[in-house]
DNA sequence: GCCATTAATGCAACTAGTTGCAAAAGCAAC
DNA sequence: GTTGCTTTTGCAACTAGTTGCATTAATGGC
């Protein structure tokens, strides 16, 4: 089921929102992409219709799009963050912070975390849109080829 | 076990790395605070002993710092990076996303999603110090008796 | 203690993201 | 279509954090 673009007008006017020509043309851009987009990428993409568009109001409508979950973000610590149109099921990120290779996964592998979180401090985690660090299974084998030259590995 | 400073100094030289009067201070500041220390914060005391020291030695001494395991950092998303040393046991942190109340955690919560990463992905997930976002249980019993006056709630 | 090597520092210029405010525009009522 | 109210925008100034580069200083060998 596809989200059309007058569902998502209503659902900012229904709270109170206002659907804005910028506005539009973000949730196209992203809706549009498979991949994940930076605010600048967006803002240049914004530009090339309404080429007046300042960077304050993309992220502020990003920051709204996310509060409101029609969008979510994610940090892969490369200076910026990214965002992408919030679509069924959820998925997350395993990020190796040695090679920068990425691993998306299913968002199921979270639920006995969240159910733990749950029961445990009452607490209800955004697990939407993760992205997690560590090794990946490529350099976790480097890493142990490496250690004899190591005098005082950790 | 208290980690003595001259375990750190060694550990860094181990890895090449020099031991200076501003690593020292640093260390010293972060392993005498009970709470998070930002940057700024950092900058501002390590400014009290050696008032020319720069914002950028802050910061690539906090990214050393951290790459080497000695001090670990959380965005609580207040605009600001926050940093701690990296004591055992671990702990994380849940972050209401409505009120910012927080609750500090056992790291063992996680192991079981750590086992399920490392067997389904091969993928071995830094879990030290993380900061989780959702709703606190307070704010949870606020969103229900707030249903109501939402014609269309998400 | 002195020298050579190389890591670390201070500085200035930069990028990503935020904020206050006046002007513009969306929406509802008439 | 005009009016009025409120949200949103564009702009400029700001904060947090990063980077390149010349200078300084920590370390090891003598
Ligand atoms: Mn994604
Ligand atoms: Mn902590
Ligand atoms: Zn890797
Ligand atoms: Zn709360």
């Amino acid at each position: 089921m596809k989200t059309k673009q007058t569902d998502l007008a209503d659902s900012l006017m229904e709270r109170g929102y206002r659907m804005t020509p910028q506005r539009e043309l973000m949730l196209s851009l992203l809706g549009g992409s498979d991949k994940h987009l930076s605010a600048d990428k967006l803002l240049m993409g914004v530009r090339k219709v309404y080429p007046r568009v300042n960077k304050s109001v993309v992220y502020r409508n990003l920051e709204l799009l996310t509060e409101l979950g029609l969008v979510s973000c994610v940090d892969f610590g490369n200076g910026r963050v990214e965002y992408e149109v919030h679509r069924h099921p959820h998925h997350h990120h395993l990020v190796c912070r040695n090679c920068r290779h990425t691993i998306m996964i299913n968002s199921d592998t979270f639920a006995e975390l969240q159910k733990q979180l749950s029961d445990h401090y009452h607490f209800i985690a955004d697990m939407d849109h993760l992205a997690l660090f560590g090794l990946c299974h490529a350099c976790q084998t480097k890493a142990q080829a490496q250690q004899g030259h190591h005098p005082h590995p950790l």
